[in-house]
DNA sequence: TGGATATTGACAGCGTTCTGTCAATATGAC
DNA sequence: GTCATATTGACAGAACGCTGTCAATATCCA
């Protein structure tokens, strides 16, 4: 170890945030890993899971808000997912443009799959910590992005 | 609110997941948008700063596995910070072909720049809990990657 | 000392997300 | 009913991280 001439401020909440990283990658290559059998990525999937839980109420825009996530990154995901035969479209009695995105049979089965793959995973996860400390990491994670997002409304405000 | 058929499998493991996909976005959306009047990214001000930390002392490679990223993913940040002119290459007594990463004045002024706009927003997101429980959301998101990379090198292992 | 192995940087390609622009469609104010 | 505004999907381009391959360089073991 050299002496780190900079001293780039210490400060908890950088520690949150590099772990925050790292856990964010960790995750992110792990479910790569997991569902490439059945053909899918980690985005591919988090979609998949997102129109699986709107039951195909939810037009492209609406799951793209619901994920937090730009409707454009959303819309490819999307295209690819229908061009696999595991989305499709059905129309909209609100909207003649906003097609809603439904599960087809083919889907359903790989998202499953997908599930039963993952289980084991999170619950060998969970066992980790115990459940109250869990659910109390969960809150001060959602507290201190508030606090993010309130920063980030006040400057666009000024 | 519909019926959700696919009931997708409700797992206290799966808030944190997605907790932690939210809190990544989001803070690299604020980085990003904070230090782009210094003509970085979140991506660059990160391995800036992993620069400044080793002080020096690092190859392309080391500073990648400092920071858990993959060696040509750093590379790439760090041909770009050097054409902006904020680091440099050092010979390396120990290696004629893996030459040390250093930080440029310019990169030692920007990098304080950054750290000065960062600091308040630090703060005001530490000041949304206390300091015990921030500590203690950090030991639990590692311990719970801790399980998730065992998991890894378990199946790896297989 | 010599040869097998590991590390490193260069290069190329892919997947994901973002931003910006545009036309089609809905919505709301008047 | 009309017109301004907002939402939506299509298209294009940029930034980021990953993987794989290759040649140059270090390291380690016999």
């Amino acid at each position: 170890m050299t002496h780190a001439p900079a001293a780039p401020f210490d400060h908890p909440t950088n520690a949150l945030v590099l772990e925050t990283f790292r856990l964010n990658a960790a995750l992110i290559r792990f479910g790569d890993a997991l569902v490439k059998p059945l053909g899918l990525t980690s985005a591919r999937w988090q979609v998949l899971g997102s129109v699986a839980h709107g039951g195909g109420a939810f037009s492209v825009a609406r799951v793209a808000d619901n994920m937090g996530l730009a409707r454009q990154s959303v819309q490819r995901i999307v295209d690819e997912l229908a061009a696999a035969g595991l989305v499709g479209f059905a129309p909209n009695p609100a909207h003649k443009r906003a097609k809603l995105v439904v599960m087809t049979p083919r889907g359903e089965r790989v998202f499953r799959r997908a599930s039963d793959l993952w289980r084991p995973v999170a619950e060998a996860m969970a066992a980790a910590v115990d459940a109250r400390r869990l659910r109390r990491a969960i809150d001060t994670m959602a507290a201190m992005r508030g606090r993010l997002e309130d920063e980030r409304s006040d400057r666009s405000a000024s």
